[in-house]
DNA sequence: TCGTCAAGTTGAACGCGTTCAAAAAATGCG
DNA sequence: CGCATTTTTTGAACGCGTTCAACTTGACGA
């Protein structure tokens, strides 16, 4: 792991294609001039995903995808330079899914439970159907360096999607609350969510069903919890959770 | 991940070694019958420690395991079914140094925070050396099904080493708190400690300093907290939470 | 148009974890 | 002991992710 780049999962050795800002394999015409570079990229992307959604993340092999592709391994190393930075497109790929599918939720606004159940619900049933994928891919991201680890300077794009979804619940949100709480809120939003997420994969009861009880439950309490750092009572220790909190960063 | 036995990490396919229960390997004299088998199978695990504890993860390929043991690849399968039972017998080890560091910490007895802070930081200064090989690890133990998982059939031995230090630190604590909590509280430890895991391996602070930092303002906290439970204002909240962690199983 | 250089592409090769048919060694029985 | 059976050991082979020297294609100025 010793490659410097930012924010992308290429690689390009010495020589990397036209660079440009990830954005939707569908577009209609804009954006960069479709070099052909470009064309042989997202061509290996398309398939690298189409694949790994109907195949699943062992079968899928470079070589796969590659004579998929029509091309050869060689050649989809030279846009990419592991396995992990395809699966890193995968994983995009369903986080602007849940994006859009959450997008008319917190349109609406409302209390905060309501939204932030409806976040979870919404992000199970993008996953829903990669669940042992995910299991694969939870491999992958727990490792320290990582490209898709969700904490490496290569999953900046990922966590800011999240971090956004989060922290637009929060500013649009209703519920009253404790402001010190509130200005963390996102960050531990998505720290409960990775805790979710880790749930969810080992989740082995048919359609996760233990899950969805869990966060149906799980959620109302959070509310009570949030709603509860108003009083006086609750004051030293939302302040104290908080500093702790702060010290993870 | 088709194979059916229970609490080993070897296969030993339909022939399987002397069935016997994982003991030190440097006792004395007793235990079963130190047959052929058994001393090429306790040969395997020390080679294979000595290396990963040397070299690391990645390094240590299954052939530097074989040769340096003065046998084929093929002999180390017939013991172990994969690399990772392997690991598990490395991850077995540190547990049991672990635990028996942590024995005079349980067995003076003493205030909560103070036991607990005592059974973190003799855990990472057992695994301080193996860090990097930890986050490897992490990654094998995150993937549902894998033996080497936390929560699969075959960790049972570890989960119940772990699981007993937190019992044990439970009972032997003189504070006071709400009896649900307590008899819930063993569990409870041993999921934070997976999270202080977790946090600890990405950290890359020199010496892991913020882990440490934070397990000391944390665990006071979390003592405070353990304390505010015998409170009637806190009652409810803490009910609703122990509901909602018995669900998690 | 041609030549040059960068961009794109190839496929053989490497080391890895893992498998397995076959050989060797140990064991048990008459 | 002689022989059949089981346990243990071997090493070649497989498919995987990954690398790389060599080749082809495309772009562009002279």
């Amino acid at each position: 792991m010793t490659h410097s780049e930012r924010g992308r999962s290429e690689r390009g050795a010495s020589h990397a294609p036209t660079g440009y800002t990830v954005k939707d394999v569908t577009e209609p015409s804009p954006g960069p001039t479709p070099g052909k570079g470009e064309q042989t990229r997202r061509l290996i992307v398309a398939t690298a995903i189409r694949l790994f959604a109907e195949n699943g993340y062992e079968k899928t092999t470079m070589r796969a995808i590659a004579s998929a592709a029509g091309l050869s391994v060689g050649n989809a190393y030279y846009y990419f330079s592991s396995k992990e930075a395809l699966v890193q497109e995968f994983y995009l790929e369903l986080q602007r899914e849940h994006s859009a599918a959450v997008e008319p939720i917190l349109a609406t606004g409302g209390a905060f439970g309501r939204q932030l159940l409806g976040v979870l619900e919404s992000g199970m049933q993008v996953w829903g159907p990669h669940h042992q994928f995910a299991g694969k891919f939870i491999g992958l991201a727990a490792v320290p360096g990582s490209p898709v680890s969700p904490f490496s300077p290569e999953s900046e794009e990922s966590r800011k999607i999240s971090l956004d979804i989060f922290q637009r619940l929060v500013d649009g949100t209703t519920t009253k609350m404790d402001p010190a709480l509130r200005a963390e809120l996102p960050e531990l939003l998505w720290l409960l969510q990775l805790g979710v997420v880790v749930y969810w994969v080992h989740d082995e009861s048919p359609e996760q069903t233990k899950t969805h009880k869990i966060i149906q439950r799980g959620v109302p309490y959070l509310e009570h919890l949030v709603g509860l750092s108003r009083l006086k009572v609750f004051r030293p220790v939302t302040v104290q959770g908080l500093a702790l909190l702060r010290m993870l960063r």
